[in-house]
DNA sequence: AAGTGGTCTAGACCACGAC
DNA sequence: TCGTGGTCTAGACCACTTA
């Protein structure tokens, strides 16, 4: 049995305003109600609505007006990503209009080569659970991903690990260790022999590297992984609110 | 340091934080004071304190532990960018510790290719003032950007345009438009002959090409722009705060 | 002039981590 | 247990846009 929090109300708050936005309540271009009648429709304070309201503007989501109101931007469904989150790439895929599924190749102990040791600050030769896994949008492949998590992070007792989770989930289920931030390197790169050959591309077309390491709240890192991303395929679209 | 009125308060503290992390008042590693604390200290409420930091935090230049304290990210040193300074090459240059510098190659008034009369909403063959623009770190040419700016949009009595601000300097000198939001795509692509002439590459490197369209509040578009990032010169590296 | 979002305050209580 | 950050409230006043 497992304990159970109460919801937080911003949170709530959140979930209700996104699903209205989804589903048109909120048309795209249309005012929503001003931020006093939010306030009283939920019957929360007005400083969680703004709370709430500014999250979903630096997203992209809403635009506010000063002295007009607050409007659904239109232009959201062109647009798959907002840069925080850029390590979710199920849920990119999913924003695209697209079915995303994951597919194991490879998931074994192994010693780190020496990116994987450097990144992770370990002694070189250390064991790593490396994990080699394929994206797919609508059966297509999209993103080869390789992630290096140290073996003393994981539960061992909890093996064999599921490949097709997502890292958010995986490491909730197989580690105690929490992710604070993480940091993204972007790149362009060329399709090797053997990349090519899983993305179904002409060996040597350019593609999107995007190598992350993520840390914990001790400024420990706690997974590196390379991706290689087929911008062809799928675009990488990003809104950033004007801060 | 002292609080003033005529500058939102939040904004000064902000500027008073983000200066004693720059000058090691708290260094890295560091705990900072309790926003209890730091309330008292500067005078302001906790709230405002509040807000500042988790706007510090966004940028991945914090991190709070509940029950603990509010520490300074170790490895801020690394990264050039943060969730929605992608737009801001001079800044992205500076802060990876070198110099930035704008060459103009060209600007001038021309009708509006098909790709940028699209991206502008614009009637095919309509004018635009085009800007062909070289950013330098340290002398070495990294980024080559592209813009297209509707003709009317600009204060034409204010010519001639100076080719080397910052795309927000220039839009506040000769326009009375205000950016709320930008939507940016990401691509790998190859240096044609032309690019990697003015990057100083091989012709054929892979290159991150970044389209960026940037909306006013009224979701106009008001500039957009194609930019070639030469990834070997210039790392892209970016924190995102695990929301 | 009325209504909107923007800023700020002064407090309350809770959840968590270190001691 | 104590101090920290996390959440939330109720209300004040300001700045801006629109009518």
């Amino acid at each position: 049995m497992s304990i159970t929090r109460p919801t937080p109300i911003a949170e709530q708050v959140n979930q209700i305003l996104r699903t209205r936005i989804r589903d048109g309540s909120y048309a795209p271009g249309k005012r929503l109600p001003s931020e006093s009648e939010l306030s009283r429709q939920l019957d929360v304070s007005r400083a969680t609505v703004r709370t709430v309201l500014a999250g979903l503007e630096a997203e992209g989501l809403i635009l506010r007006k000063q002295g007009d109101g607050t409007y659904v931007n239109l232009r959201i469904q062109d647009v798959n990503t907002h840069l925080g989150g850029l390590w979710e790439f199920s849920r990119l895929i999913e924003s695209s209009g697209r079915q995303p599924a994951i597919k194991e190749l490879t998931i074994q102990p192994r010693p780190a080569d020496d990116n994987e040791a450097e990144c992770l600050a370990l002694p070189l030769g250390s064991l790593v659970l490396g994990m080699e896994r394929l994206f797919f949008a609508d059966d297509q492949p999209v993103i080869l991903v390789a992630n290096a998590i140290p073996l003393h992070f994981l539960d061992q007792s909890a093996a064999p690990f599921d490949g097709r989770l997502h890292i958010r989930e995986f490491l909730r289920r197989y580690s105690n260790r929490k992710i604070a931030y993480a940091i993204t390197d972007l790149r362009a790169a060329l399709a090797t022999e053997r990349i090519a050959q899983f993305l179904e591309r002409a060996s040597g077309s350019p593609l999107l590297k995007i190598a992350i390491t993520f840390y914990d709240r001790d400024n420990r890192p706690i997974i590196c992984g390379q991706s290689y991303y087929d911008d062809a395929a799928l675009h990488l679209r990003l809104v950033q609110a004007w801060g």
